[in-house]
DNA sequence: CCGGACAGGTGAGAATTTCTCACCCATTTG
DNA sequence: CAAATGGGTGAGAAATTCTCACCTGTCCGG
């Protein structure tokens, strides 16, 4: 049973050469270099003390004892290519937990220019309305809310949480105190927060309607039933588009969205290069001039 | 196409492990240490980003996943093993040519020391009457008799030819003279080259009987038909064994056996350790305390 | 409950394999 | 004949793989 594999590369080398005829065009499908191609089989004609091509005029010929090699190991090759490719496809993949709001409204429009720059990844964003336990889920990474100073676990800030009132442009309003505010019920402290910290003299409005969650309050602002606080990046598309306008200052809180690694990422490197990315995002986006389009 | 593909080795690990239960049993299964096995399942692991193994108290047992994989790998390893395994059979091979006599008497009583000290290696020996020329036929080395001039190879001196004449004990014999000579056809000059080198005064005997090659002389000089004039390495044996007797000087040819190999052999290293060891052979035998019972 | 036997994991460093680069040589072809 | 094409080679960098020595955790008998 202690046989001596022989190199698995060099068996592959020697198939490829056995389809494609040229040293170049099989060491191209390989992904390897000519003389990489040239050394590997020349390894295993070493290994197994026999030639095996030959090279007759333009093209590489397989010899008796090669093409016999090739025919006894019938698809060996694939059925082991084959029986990783899951796995592999797998690991090329990135998961990436967040929630709904923020997968919508910043990352799904900035992850296409991610996947041009890194063509062999493959991002998979699962959101989820509650946060995923990490290492529970088949998870590599999340990005969560909240003051990154969950226990055992190394949070990197990707941008601080903000809040800004806005409405559709066709939404006739008074006073600030007057507005028709919509509140999400998850963050009904998000009012008299802004309400205190942006200066306002008057009381905070009260009453007002009231949804589930802050994805169905943008909804809402833009189909015109009110005023909504949400975070500014929220906002950028719809600014822009000119669905909605902003009604007051931004005000910066003490919560941020973190980026999170599960304890062990399939593919740390991708994961890496991942958290990089959406910290340059997250540093870069808004801030200077911001609002985009007013200044109201 | 440009798939990366996994290491054989840690799928072969992975396979052995599955089949054995225990690292320590898959590690020897494969002729490795434990701690190598072990690396290879990590690494199988890192490489594809899953879980393949788990230990569940005191054996190894494969994940899902793990099980999966070698599922769908089926048989693939064995298939390659399988297809490799004549070409190294006739790697551990080493083909020798030489001739007859020359393996009878010198060669085979010899070999089986040389394989206790090699067993991973196995040497094919092959007789042939003729000089077998080498790079024609399907050869690793052979042992030549001659001058060691050949063109383009180069021999290593085994040891000189040498003559010296040799009866059955039971032969009545008189004076040198009188010798019923046996010669063989293709060495029809021996018995005049011994009879001047030896110093003897009379006259070389002529007549005897004639046959046709060495090998059979010395069938005949062991049934009893007369004096052979040989080499003296081809009768170790036989002095050993009391079935001949000495009967005279042993006198050098200025031709020897030489070791030559072929152009290109299957395995050098092999072939070397066998010529090594033939040169080594050729030094110690003979020559102090020759010859070995008698003194005539 | 402790201590030894057993099984597995780990880090360092040596040995081996694999790769690319920069050349070379041979054959074909314009 | 010269350029183009295809293959081979040696050196050196990078990776893979191995062993060794040592650690940790589990199991079992006293």
């Amino acid at each position: 049973m202690s046989s001596n594999l022989p190199s698995l590369r060099g068996l592959a080398a020697l198939d490829a050469l056995a389809r494609h005829k040229r040293q170049g065009a099989a060491a191209e499908a390989l992904g390897i270099s000519r003389s990489a191609l040239s050394h590997r089989i020349a390894d295993l004609e070493a290994e197994l003390g026999a030639r095996l091509v030959t090279r007759s005029g333009r093209v590489s010929m397989l010899t008796d004892e090669g093409t016999a090699l090739l025919a006894a190991m019938g698809d060996a090759i694939g059925r082991i290519e084959a029986a990783v490719a899951p796995l592999q496809r797998r690991l090329r993949q990135i998961r990436l937990s967040t929630v709904n709001t923020l997968a919508a409204n910043w990352l799904l429009p900035r992850l296409p220019r991610f996947q041009r720059a890194h063509p062999d990844m493959e991002i998979a964003v699962l959101t989820t309305q509650r946060v995923a336990d990490l290492d529970g889920e088949d998870v590599d990474c999340a990005i969560r809310n909240g003051m990154g100073d969950w226990p055992g676990m190394a949070a990197r800030l990707l941008f601080r949480e903000t809040l800004v009132p806005a409405a559709a442009p066709g939404l006739a309003l008074g006073r600030p105190s007057g507005w028709p505010v919509i509140r999400a019920r998850a963050r009904f402290r998000d009012w008299p927060l802004w309400w205190q910290q942006a200066g306002q003299k008057r009381e905070a409005p009260s009453g007002g309607m009231v949804v589930e969650n802050r994805a169905q309050a943008l909804e809402a602002a833009l189909a015109g039933a009110g005023v909504v606080l949400t975070d500014a990046r929220y906002l950028d598309t719809h600014l822009a588009a000119g669905r909605l306008r902003v009604l007051g200052p931004v005000i910066e809180l003490d919560t941020g969205f973190h980026f999170v690694r599960s304890r062990a990422p399939r593919n740390p490197r991708n994961v890496e290069a991942l958290a990089r990315w959406l910290e340059e995002e997250g540093r870069s986006a808004p801030q200077a001039g911001w609002p985009p389009g007013a200044s109201d």
